[in-house]
DNA sequence: ATTAGTTTTCAGTATTTACTGAAAGTTTAA
DNA sequence: TTAAACTTTCAGTAAATACTGAAAACTAAT
């Protein structure tokens, strides 16, 4: 009892951070449950836990997938899906920012680019300022995308103990 | 003309990537609006400019505010308060950074904490893979705001030009 | 002390977002 | 090829979130 109130605490805190960053609350509710659970984990037993809907915990579990958080799994002689969850937090972390980049910021640097494009060539100290603003954010986020891709593509924590120790 | 619907696009495109981050689009268009703003802005340019409410627009600035990414100007013989954006993108970054961790991150961090505190002495196979799990959140969640305390603590590009470099 | 200019608040309303549940679709086995 | 077991979809509804606008509060000048 003590442990499932534990892990009752952590979804309910794993679902409200989601939503305060733009993940739907079930979503981050169903990862944190899978998380905390040691056997594979069916449909129903999702929306037994959390109490939500067939649809809700199938399209949650749908998206989870679709990140590469959890993983479908087979049981021989069981024609339902069973669900476990990566449980290497870097290798969830690494998956999310990829995925968030190139869904929500990746967009953005398009419209930059053209925003850039559209304006380099005004003369009006108006125009001159905009296009300055706009390539300050353009370039910022370019090497901050930068960072993170090389912090994704070397090997886990090493590099992460590195840098703190280089910047320290 | 041209150059006032540049403005336009990208006051909506800085909204949208606002709402996707758990960010009030209304909030992010004004910061995006006093970002491509040459002059300083009042109220009720604002209101004008982004069709919105006394209300929204009062609340929305007020908040940029206290994120210390926009600024309040007196300007003598007017009674009005008019505003002025960070234009340094860095500057922004950081604030913006720091503000959401303390709101958002630390309030996890603790649970984190507590949770880790309140199953460490748990023999279960459950109750150790719960403990490991959380502690290796919590761990991870402690390296990254490390990391990016240093980052916002040094001194802008040159310390990230030095990690990519590094890195590559 | 009054008032005109300005900012803030917040109850009510509108909009957006998320969820449900039942029907349609799919797959497997007999 | 039928049907049982299971998954997916989506129209309708519920819940959460954001916005409005008018009243209250504040502020500075007369």
């Amino acid at each position: 009892m003590e442990l499932q109130e534990a892990k009752q605490k952590f979804i309910d805190t794993w679902g409200a951070l989601g939503s305060e960053w733009g993940i739907n609350k079930s979503v981050a509710q169903v990862h944190a449950f899978l998380l905390v659970s040691t056997e594979l984990v069916s449909t129903d037993e999702v929306m037994e836990a959390l109490i939500i809907s067939r649809g809700n915990a199938n399209m949650s579990i749908r998206q989870l997938v679709d990140y590469g958080i959890i993983y479908k799994k087979v049981v021989a002689g069981d024609r339902k899906e069973y669900f476990v969850a990566e449980k290497d937090i870097w290798k969830c972390a690494i998956k999310i920012a990829m995925m968030r980049k190139q869904k929500e910021i990746d967009p953005v640097m398009q419209v930059l680019s053209e925003l850039k494009e559209d304006t380099k060539k005004l003369k009006s100290a108006d125009g001159k300022e905009f296009f300055t603003t706009v390539n300050d954010i353009h370039t910022f986020t370019e090497q901050m995308g930068n960072l993170s891709d090389k912090i994704c593509n070397s090997n886990r924590g090493e590099l992460l103990l590195k840098l703190l120790k280089m910047v320290m």
